[in-house]
DNA sequence: CCAAAAGTGTTTCCATTACACCCATGA
DNA sequence: TCATGGGTGTAATGGAAACACTTTTGG
């Protein structure tokens, strides 16, 4: 984009994209999708797919679109909501750029090949970037983190997690979702009679699943809810 | 804006404007402020206050520069917060504009005095504006009511509920901003013990106020916490 | 002294915690 | 039969709900 022409415009006009911070629980870590920049700036760099939001197209749809374009995954299976605007005049080198950020959640999804962009996109340990191993282009840093504290919240008071895990699941892995976004270990029986007890977090399939070893364990499927109350709380008492 | 132009400059680009959804409680009833449109598209039609952005700020920044230009409110005083962008295509008749909504809360604030703009601003009932007897310019209305939403579950896990005190405050104050954003009568008694547990909620001034009739109330005022937790939730049990 | 509003105490109830224990399967 | 993970039972804890009761003021 040209500022002198934006400029020449009489009215401040911006360039909108989306970006979105897409996750996903991939052997027991908390992974984020990024794809390395192929053009400047940020060249080479790691970021937040995304792209620009094109004229016809509500800002949901634009992200839907670009998580096709650039992942190749069918946003229809994922939970998708908005995070928020990011806007600060210095953002983007090349002049302001509004980006509104949207929080992906999926069940452990496959290693992308190539979208039709030439940016190739990789599973990354959400932890690598957020103890500096690796560095994102723009503010893509403050998104993730952002992006990562409304996961966290949102666990607490909503059913979203059953988002993460691959139909049909068992509770120790919607647990496991919670031990790995929190960080913490929670108690097994304790968690079951909260999920279970809540109406339409969670259904059972009458399922079974046989593990390695040990008794195999029931198969549930995602419930109608959205909201969880009481929540179940983050917070070690 | 004309469409043409953007259409001319090869990439789509857009207007990005701030609206301001800014709630207060005036005689124990909820109030948003509007203002009156004085121009088109919507001319004479009620709106939340709003305008671009311009060049050199962050998104931050225009929401409180149009909060004082079109209100003479000093945004320090008050709670902000973004609460996300709205870019439907059809949204404004003369082309695509994507606005970044933010939510402000504040204690009883005077009725303003035309800004520089001029539409001149008014608080009115929210209750008014969602029981359909106003409707709002654009898409205010959903604007609105994801506003009120999100101050609603806001209540519950933060200390927000002071925003719409004047300090110092009673806790009766402090209680009637929750019956009034919720609908919904607490105990007096167990509000004040949960609220005072609650470290940094509100610290005591040592003060008292008397009333027209019956015993004084002792004053508070702000304290440093944003988060309450446990949270006080606003379901009935 | 009465009405009104602030503030305290107490009992009951319910959800969560912590942890002991039982169940079903593969090796 | 033993190790492993799934699943149940239960007593203790802590917060919240409900409501009776006391305190302090103005009329």
């Amino acid at each position: 984009m040209d500022d002198r022409l934006v400029r020449s415009v009489g009215v401040e006009l911006s360039l909108v994209t989306v970006d979105l911070a897409i996750f996903t629980i991939r052997g027991g870590t908390l992974m984020i999708l990024l794809v390395e920049r192929g053009e400047e700036p940020f060249l080479g760099r790691r970021a937040l797919p995304g792209g620009r939001v094109r004229s016809g197209e509500t800002l949901d749809e634009g992200a839907r679109r670009e998580l096709m374009e650039e992942t190749g995954i069918d946003g229809a299976r994922l939970h998708l909501e908005q995070l928020g605007a990011y806007g600060d005049p210095g953002r983007d080198p090349r002049g302001r750029v509004v980006t509104v950020a949207y929080l992906a959640l999926g069940p452990d999804l496959p290693e992308p090949v190539g979208g039709t962009d030439a940016a190739q996109a990789h599973w990354i340990p959400v932890g690598d970037v957020l103890e500096g191993r690796a560095s994102l282009a723009f503010d893509h840093e403050r998104i993730l983190s952002d992006a990562l504290e409304r996961i966290r919240g949102k666990l607490e008071y909503t059913t979203v997690a059953a988002a993460f895990c691959p139909e049909p699941f068992t509770l120790t892995e919607l647990r496991t979702v919670y031990e790995v976004v929190w960080g913490r270990g929670l108690d097994p029986s304790n968690f079951r009679r909260k999920v279970t007890g809540a109406k339409g977090f969670v259904e059972p399939t009458g399922d079974q699943r046989a593990q390695t070893a040990g008794r195999p364990a029931a198969l549930y499927r995602r419930g109608d809810a959205t909201l969880l109350s009481p929540p179940l709380l983050r917070s070690a008492p």
